[in-house]
DNA sequence: GCTCATTTCAAACGAACGTTTGAATTTGTT
DNA sequence: AACAAATTCAAACGTTCGTTTGAAATGAGC
């Protein structure tokens, strides 16, 4: 997390784990293998729990579809208690994976990519059902605003201390902010397509990038 | 971009550019500073730029606030502008941006704050015109999340392959990214407080993440 | 065409990198 | 207690790191 994958030195993690510095070799076969291993120990149950929450809203719901909040509860409570649980990295492990995402290097990719892809899966078509009006497209590209701000968020990039004279305490609150999260992207996703409406009150929507 | 700032050495940017190893100490002290200067150049009148556009709808406004789309505007022109211009960059300095966003080094965070200050106050002052009764403190955080979702889009963290069977062709048109998340944005931004309204129709405003 | 400040350059500094090796040690099973 | 498999360990492999140094090359002003 502080360092970032290739700065982060095996001599560095074998010392703080009291290990000797061939182990990792000798049990992972390579500093990749491990940082996978790091990675997928908690993103997998992350993502499980994901799937399994939603799967019981949707069964509470006795085939109706489910508003937006629900769908994004279900995708923030498991990363909340992953930041809750101290035990297990806390917000530092939510960090780590913030990083992940910035990193180009090919085997993080396609490691993230295997990751998430069920999971992604399960979300988009739970979206669809419950907003049935928004073309598939126009969906997936709300659902990656929607991970995009999650994780930026969880990421915690201490943009926030940039951006705003809050009070450092308020600042630390995982869950008020992820209660504030909530309801700014199921407005987003809630939003009429530009293409549905034929000429309504404001004139912004069309030709939005088109002015000097 | 590819390696991060620390896995990114300097016998590989001098030999890129052509010149000796020793030249980025004479000529920047050191390899903090050369980033930072990296950095800088794009970074500083890029804001230069979205703060002299926000002034320039405020003018043709008179007097009367703008539009959240026309904010945002203002906020994306200049980037997608970036963007586009491959000589300086092009998305490589935005994904550069990415990283650093990511990145919890001291020097990279207190570069970062700098830089965004004036801009941030700036634009924060006009979303508060256009949005008078959204609190002042809950319209940093909208803003925070809207600073997010276009960092963490601009820099493409190719997490588009990840959640979408979209066609290729399309994930690298940043305009039309843009422009599909400029709406989205704009309709959280404008979404009504969970302490405005007493008791609507749905109930999941309040006890949103205590349900199991 | 000489002078002096600026810039470039090759070389070297000590330190740290991921990985491999082979011997020592521990562990599990008879 | 003895053997075999699994694990731990110290040491070394060749390579690369950011920075410093002092000499060589370059440029402008007289």
């Amino acid at each position: 997390m502080e360092h970032g994958f290739e700065a982060t030195s095996l001599r560095l993690i074998t010392t703080a784990a009291g290990v000797n510095l061939a182990a990792v070799n000798y049990h992972f076969g390579s500093k990749e293998e491990l940082f996978q291993a790091v990675l997928t120990r908690r993103l997998d149950p992350m993502n499980q729990d994901r799937m399994q929450l939603l799967s019981s809203y949707e069964s509470a719901a006795t085939g109706k579809p489910l508003t937006c909040e629900k769908i994004l509860a279900a995708m923030f409570i498991p990363a909340l208690k992953l930041a809750r649980d101290h035990e297990q990295g806390g917000k530092n492990f939510l960090r780590l994976l913030g990083r992940a995402y910035a990193d180009p290097a090919p085997f993080i990719r396609e490691f993230l990519s295997s990751q998430y892809r069920e999971m992604i899966a399960r979300f988009r078509a739970a979206f669809s059902f419950a907003l049935p009006h928004i073309p598939r497209e126009e969906l997936s590209w709300r659902l990656h605003f929607v991970m995009g701000a999650l994780s930026y968020t969880l990421a915690g990039a201490d943009m926030l201390k940039i951006i705003s004279q809050l009070q450092p305490h308020e600042a630390t609150n995982d869950e008020l902010l992820l209660q504030r999260l909530a309801p700014f992207l199921a407005a987003g996703l809630r939003s009429p397509c530009a293409a549905d409406n034929a000429g309504p009150s404001h004139d912004d929507g069309q030709h939005f990038f088109q002015e000097t």
